[in-house]
DNA sequence: CGGCATACG
DNA sequence: CGTAT
DNA sequence: GCCG
């Protein structure tokens, strides 16, 4: 629960910065105390936090002990620190990972744990560098709908049949019905369904990962709990394999094949190393395959690229969640520094912040423009602006600015090719001789009131892009692909975050204004951005 | 048994 | 190969 | 891994 949530369990209470316990007596607790530089509070706190999806103050949980010092010789577990992480040792912790980090590299050394004022405790998860999983204690499975809302219970009105809900749109399109941020009724089964996705994502087993995407966005668009393995059979989306799961876990309430990944040293490491910027499936796994198996080994003794090596440094920080206000402080940012560039722009937060997400990894902001004007330099002056203000700390990667270098590039690659078919090839480079699309930028702000870093992706739209670049860069992903394959199959449209076109041969622009007529022109009912979390 | 989103560096 | 939704 |  505590990962889950961007926090990091401590091994011992001595690299604690902060214990939990369910004990009431006070005598018991100090009998069990081995640290007592940090707060001691009641482990409630952590659910109500969970509950609120907030960080809340510890005040009201916190538990007095007085001082006496009274080290108790053996210890008894850590009682209540449930499900210890992985490492003990920490003695290089931070090495290397001294970038632009001023205000919140804890003061001293030891157990400051406290990012701003007094009022909230936020997690520092360095040490994430130094994770490593054998022997580590297993992961809890994490399900979405913490509040325990009865996954198990039968809440069985009139119609317990092995039918469907007759309220479900029974689709293999996605976007054809609201799927919300969580499943209500099913949400531990989608926990393991995603667990067994993100296995396949990591052995670049594309398409059984899509499959399981499939059924979990099904799943959570599902409106009630599943009952039997024939209801689940019947949902669009489920097939056999799939089908047997929900079998599986309608019996015994686990799925072993989902459960074994939680203690997986391999998987829990190439999944580590995934989370990295630059890192993909196949990095992560030659990494493994060296025999790495932390991120500061990886550091240590890797050849990285400068961005993959600022991927790896900025982790710590970028995995620990945005709040929505988070998040705003850094639209106004943003917004700030575009009306002094050119006061026809427009900013537009989207990705899962739009999505209604209550915690963020990062921030997609589409910049455009309110009337038609010229485009063409407005990320670079954004960058500049914002790296002079302070506020970006790096660059990770940012596409081409002007036209041609593009042009050149496909032209060498064709002449390699002895080509025979030059029409498609020619046609695609004059396509691409006007000017150049979306540019866009990844990077890397500092947070002002927290001194976290965190990535912000900056998205350059043309005001005729506009719209279909806030649907693109809206979201969710598996909505994207759904919304694109819909187009494609049922209205021989082609979709992108550029434009709609037609694809029968006079290939003719749809021109649309907003994000409704994007939904009408495929002749759709119009899916609120709460609702596309597919 | 073919197809699975699309575009960028 | 990697990035984004 | 599932659909058409």
């Amino acid at each position: 629960m505590i990962q889950r949530n961007g926090g990091e369990l401590a091994q011992t209470q001595r690299s604690a910065d902060l214990l939990l316990t369910s004990l009431k007596s006070s005598s018991r607790i100090k009998r069990h105390l081995k640290n007592r530089q940090v707060p001691i509070a009641d482990i409630r706190w952590l659910k109500d936090c969970v509950k609120e999806k907030e960080l809340l103050p510890l005040d009201k949980y916190s538990i007095p002990v007085d001082d006496v010092s009274s080290r108790s010789t053996h210890d008894t577990s850590s009682t209540d620190s449930q499900g210890g992480s992985g490492d003990d040792k920490q003695s290089h912790a931070n090495k290397g990972n001294d970038i632009n980090k001023q205000s919140h590299t804890s003061k001293d050394s030891s157990n400051e744990n406290k990012r701003d004022s007094d009022n909230y405790y936020l997690p520092k998860s360095s040490d994430i560098l130094t994770k490593e999983f054998a022997n580590a204690e297993p992961d809890v499975l994490s399900y979405e709908d913490t509040d325990s809302s009865n996954d198990e219970s039968n809440s069985n009105d009139d119609g317990d049949s092995d039918d469907i809900d007759p309220n479900y749109n029974n689709t293999r399109y996605e976007c054809l019905r609201p799927t919300p941020l969580r499943s209500k009724h099913n949400g531990k089964l989608v926990a393991y369904l995603r667990l067994l996705e993100k296995a396949r994502e990591l052995e670049t087993n594309d398409k059984s990962a899509l499959a399981y995407r499939h059924a979990i966005s099904a799943i959570k668009a599902y409106p009630r709990k599943i009952q039997s393995e024939d209801e689940a059979g019947k949902i669009k989306g489920i097939g056999s394999k799939i089908k047997e799961l929900t079998r599986i876990y309608l019996e015994t309430g686990k799925v072993p094949e989902a459960e074994a990944l939680l203690s997986d040293e391999e998987f829990r490491t190439l999944d580590l190393f995934n989370k990295c910027f630059g890192v993909g499936p196949a990095t992560g796994k030659a990494w493994w395959d060296m025999g790495y198996r932390t991120l500061q080994q990886v550091l240590d003794h890797g050849t990285l690229s400068n961005t993959v090596r600022l991927g790896i440094q900025l982790l710590p920080d970028f995995i620990i969640p945005m709040k929505r206000s988070d998040v705003e402080e850094l639209i106004d940012i943003v917004e700030t520094q575009a009306a002094s560039v050119n006061d026809q722009l427009l900013v537009t937060p989207v990705g899962g912040y739009r999505r209604g997400k209550q915690q963020s990894g990062d921030l997609d902001i589409v910049i455009s423009s309110k009337q038609e004007i010229d485009m063409s330099d407005i990320l670079l002056s954004m960058i500049d602006r914002l790296k002079s203000q302070g506020y970006i700390k790096h660059v990770l990667w940012k596409s081409r600015i002007g036209p041609s270098t593009k042009q050149d590039r496909l032209h060498k690659q064709r002449a390699a090719d002895t080509d025979d078919n030059e029409d498609q090839v020619i046609s695609k480079s004059f396509r691409r001789s006007g000017f150049d699309e979306l540019p866009k930028a990844f990077t890397c702000f500092m947070q002002p009131s927290t001194g976290i870093s965190r990535q912000v992706d900056l998205i350059i739209a043309s005001f005729e892009e506009y719209p279909t670049a806030v649907l693109g860069w809206t979201g969710s992903r598996q909505f994207e692909r759904s919304i694109r394959d819909y187009a494609k199959k049922e209205k021989n449209i082609k979709l992108s975050s550029h434009q709609m076109i037609t694809r029968s041969m006079p290939e003719r622009r749809i021109s649309v204004t907003n994000e409704k007529d994007i939904f009408d022109a495929l002749d759709i009912p119009f899916i609120s951005p709460q609702n596309r979390n597919c």
